[in-house]
RNA sequence: GCCGCAUUAGCUCAGUCGGUAGAGCACAUCAUUCGUAAUGAUGGGGUCGGGGGUUCGAAUCCCUCAUGCGGCACCA
């Protein structure tokens, strides 16, 4: 038998027959880590404790104590223990595919029947049995043909095709949980009993089509949280509750910011509060647009075909598209136009007015533009998902060579931007060419460098995603990270040399020929209804005092002070504060109670002593102490917080 | 678009076996002038998402459409 050497952690490297398994190693190594051992990394992979190690290796046992391992051993054995459960109580059910994702994992199955929630009941208490019975869990390596002769005999064709799409040099493994085997890469626990009772909740149903496509069978989908212990898995649960809290759709109606109704789907009522967030930002937006040399233009919402066709819209986004047919009772001969979807080819259409000079580039034109997408009913999602909405867009039409610069330019915009509203966490991602492109290679590797070389000058690192680039050009995402860890993909940044071609855009370069420009799409904050959800999710609905909706609420605790909040309420709106008096007949508790529900950021109370003091006694959100300041000091405090961040 | 679930007063929700609808908050009126997260009393308010069917009778059962929610797919 051969030897072969295995190296620990601590650089100390012991001889064994090859085929040893890690589990003998721990077993040697001593006979309390031969029992709390899980599960290994042997060669950087991580290993079940019962596979051989049939060569020299650098190896590193893990027990229920490393975090990363444990989860992923725990999460895997739940989906097959929640596999066995379900096909124990629904012996019809057929298992197909159940990986371990963030926070726990799912298992899809195939039943006729749909699962309801009070199964999810019966399947938690049927692992619950599982997990007491400590079955053994053990493993072997098939062939192919016996592993698909087998699903083939018990009539399951997803596993069958499954093992048919496994590459054919890769080792068929079988495990088994008690008498219940599944097809499985690995590695598992040593017996059910090890994954925690109390550490893990199925969490719901929900459909998932069969390896994704959307042509292929929709199975059932489990979903499940898993951790190593009770604490995490209730840390969890209240971070979900504290989600569901800061939910846009609950606070914008708590704090009357806008509504949506069934006979505009996907489209937004944006009520006085939530408008006055809308113009504000756009208003902060412009603002910084103009100060780096954009010029803003407005182009039309409805228009003829005939431009979708050019640009390629047509043949290539049609169903995503609202068409617009004016009939001929109306019209001479009958138009089809449809609602703009994207600025892109309007902007065009203003640039090619007159002859552009490369004198003129790079022109940065800037539009909030409103557009209105088909998207798919099952894509909506409250204000962050909608058909109708405003981008913070722009196209800069530059050459070649200014690409480098204009993005560098861009990312400083976005940064500032960004730093402004809060959000000083962002990731850069580069989306390179896709396998259906169009263009020379040439030009792909300058561009996508080009891209590269940008982040590196504006100081920003980036991470490459091959392959997801636009079909004309590579992009820029720009990420960031919400007050609760939530990522969200904003920014971009497009470089598109297909457009101008189609829509035939040119300039007198220096030589007086005409030449092509190049496009960079560009956002910022993506589009102002998305944005918005993000700002008051993060915030909780606790906007900044430049964006919130209502600044100050003056508020009396007798009738007696009437006129003066009134004065106070006129002083303040005069100073350009979004400011209003509660003189109702109301106690104070009252009012502070409701105005903090409304997330109100400063309430001014006033009972007979600031009367007769001239003070305001100052409550500002979420603290509990008040302060009485002198009225004119408090004038000139809030104005100084009302000031927008590119102002200050 | 697909799978599942939901839709009852302005909001949040209850409504058992199919027998003709209820609570809290909100709103209105009255009383109360009160010092920092809900003062009390009284009152008004519903074609039970739309349409169709079964039934003597439907919020309740069936069909269908719409919208929403959770996923999946989509996001040239």
């Amino acid at each position: 038998m051969a030897q072969i050497t295995l190296t620990l952690p601590d650089g100390n490297a012991r001889q064994y027959d090859a085929g040893i398994t890690a589990g003998d190693v721990a077993a040697d190594i001593s006979s309390s880590l031969g029992k709390k051992a899980i599960s290994a990394t042997v060669n950087g992979q991580h290993y079940d404790l019962r596979w051989p190690i049939d060569s020299d290796a650098t190896i590193d046992i893990h027990t229920t104590k490393d975090r990363a391992p444990a989860l992923e051993l725990v999460r895997h054995d739940l989906a097959h223990i929640m596999a066995r459960a379900v096909q124990e109580i629904w012996p019809e059910t057929q298992v197909t595919i159940g990986p371990v994702i963030k926070d726990g994992w799912y298992y899809d199955f195939d039943r006729a029947e749909p699962f309801t929630p009070d199964d999810l009941a019966t399947i938690e208490a049927r692992m619950k049995q599982i997990i007491n019975a400590r079955d053994d869990v053990r493993t072997e390596v098939w062939d192919r043909d016996r592993a698909i002769q087998h699903y083939k005999d018990k009539g399951e064709p997803y596993k069958v095709e499954l093992i048919e799409s496994i590459p054919g040099d890769e080792p068929l493994r079988m495990y088994w949980h008690g008498d219940w085997q599944d097809l499985c890469r690995g590695p598992h626990l040593q017996n059910t009993g090890q994954v925690p009772g109390d550490s893990w909740r199925l969490m719901s149903i929900a459909g998932a089509y069969w390896r994704g496509d959307s042509s292929r069978a929709m199975l059932q989908r489990i979903y499940g949280v898993a951790f190593t212990n009770k604490e995490d898995l209730k840390s969890h649960l209240t971070m979900l509750e504290e989600a569901a809290k800061r939910d846009h759709r609950r606070l914008g109606r708590e704090m009357d910011l806008f509504h949506m109704q069934e006979e505009a789907p996907g489209q937004i009522f944006w009520h006085p509060n939530g408008w006055t967030i809308y113009t504000a930002l756009q208003d902060y937006m412009r603002r910084k647009q103009r100060a780096d040399g954009y010029v803003e233009v407005n182009t039309p919402q409805v228009v003829n075909r005939k431009l979708w066709e050019d640009s390629g819209h047509w043949d290539n986004y049609q169903d995503h598209m609202f068409i617009v047919e004016v009939d001929e009772e109306h019209a001479r001969e009958k138009t089809v136009n449809a609602l703009k979807p994207m600025n892109c080819p309007c902007h065009v259409q203003i640039f090619n007015q007159g002859l552009k000079s490369y004198r003129d580039l790079p022109l940065r034109m800037a539009e909030f533009g409103s557009c209105n997408r088909y998207e798919p009913s099952g894509a909506l999602h409250g204000i962050m998902r909608v058909r109708g909405f405003t981008q913070d867009d722009a196209h800069i039409f530059c050459t070649d060579d200014q690409i480098i610069a204009e993005t560098e330019k861009f990312i400083k915009l976005l940064a500032s931007v960004y730093a402004d509203l809060g959000f000083d966490n962002w990731t850069i991602k580069l989306s390179t060419r896709p396998e259906k492109r169009i263009g020379s290679d040439e030009s792909w590797d300058r561009v996508e460098a080009a891209l590269g070389d940008a982040c590196k000058a504006a100081g920003y690192d980036f991470e490459l995603l091959p392959g997801e680039g636009a079909f004309y050009g590579p992009k820029l995402e720009f990420t960031l990270t919400d007050a609760i860890g939530r990522e969200w993909q904003c920014g971009t940044l497009q470089v598109d040399p297909n457009l101008p071609d189609r829509l035939d855009a040119s300039y007198v370069a220096p030589d007086g020929d005409k030449h092509r420009p190049v496009m960079l799409h560009r956002a910022v904050l993506g589009s102002f209804e998305r944005f918005i959800g993000i700002l008051i999710e993060s915030h909780a609905g606790k906007l900044p005092f430049w964006l919130a909706p209502q600044q100050v609420v003056v508020a009396t605790i007798v009738s007696d002070a009437d006129d003066y909040a009134d004065g106070i309420v006129a002083a303040l709106r005069k100073a350009g504060i979004r400011a209003r008096a509660d003189t109702r007949n109301e106690k104070i508790n009252y009012k502070v109670r409701e105005h903090s529900v409304a997330k109100v950021p400063v309430i001014l109370a006033l009972g007979a002593r600031e009367v007769e003091e001239r003070t305001v006694t100052v409550r500002r959100l979420g603290e509990k102490q008040t302060q009485v300041v002198a009225l004119d000091d408090i004038i000139a405090s809030l104005v100084a917080d009302a000031t927008p961040p590119d102002l200050r």
